[in-house]
DNA sequence: GGATGGTATTGACAATCACCGATATCGTCA
DNA sequence: TGACGATATCGGTGATTGTCAATACCATCC
């Protein structure tokens, strides 16, 4: 038996599912596409892409600076936000992994394993 | 006053933010690679690569058919799956759009809005 | 028809999440 | 130093999620 009765609590193992977590959510998609267009955000900007309060906008800046997928800096009073070229990287590589050659037609063949139908 | 005082449930309205959703887990993103590894996988051959019980392997690829990451079909007492074009392709689309040209320098200017610092 | 095996659904539970108001922290300016 | 603006953290709440055991469903074989 691998899983044993006490549920071992294992999520978010995977350093690539902690990436598409990072984004799986509306406003940090929205956060990560203004970021895309340019070459650094300040943190006062973000307010009016998402109909949130400031607190929420911090909340996912964090979970966004925590999944990799952005970097930050303080200049002043304000704070910078940009992509972070390994993360959109990293997330290239995973789509052409996922998606190698695009094949359509499912198989006819027979289950790998347990093949006694 | 956009949000209003009944925490409105706006979650998920974008399909982009579903579709990352659907791989934002671990046990998902190990179907999907076995998914893209072949031209179809039997839902029996699942089992092995993730130690989870088979309803929840059934509930994960639940969650994969309806964020349209997968596709299915029976065959016999079988249920075959694989990758969804489309969605694979979506994906490829959205991570070249957040890594367009990986520009690494942060800015140096002011803030768009706001800009009195 | 009955037994068998593969898959999906149900029900329950603990953990996590998104959200906000209130408050704290930090830097600047007068 | 004190006021002020920008951002982060804290505490709480309701919703969602991942997981499993039990069970139902469905197709095949005897």
């Amino acid at each position: 038996m691998i899983v044993n009765t006490i549920r071992p609590m294992k999520r978010m193992t995977d350093p690539d599912a902690l990436l598409f977590h990072g984004a799986a959510d509306p406003t940090r998609l929205a956060i990560l596409r203004q970021l895309a267009g340019g070459d650094g955000v300040c943190a006062c900007d973000f307010t009016a892409c998402c109909a949130v309060a400031q607190p929420t906008i911090s909340h996912h800046l964090k979970v966004l600076r925590e999944t990799g997928w952005v970097r930050s800096e303080r200049r002043a009073s304000f704070v910078w936000y940009w992509l972070n070229a390994e993360a959109a990287a990293r997330f290239r590589a995973i789509a052409g992994e996922l998606a190698p050659a695009l094949a359509p037609p499912p198989a006819r063949g027979l289950p790998v394993l347990n093949a006694q139908a």
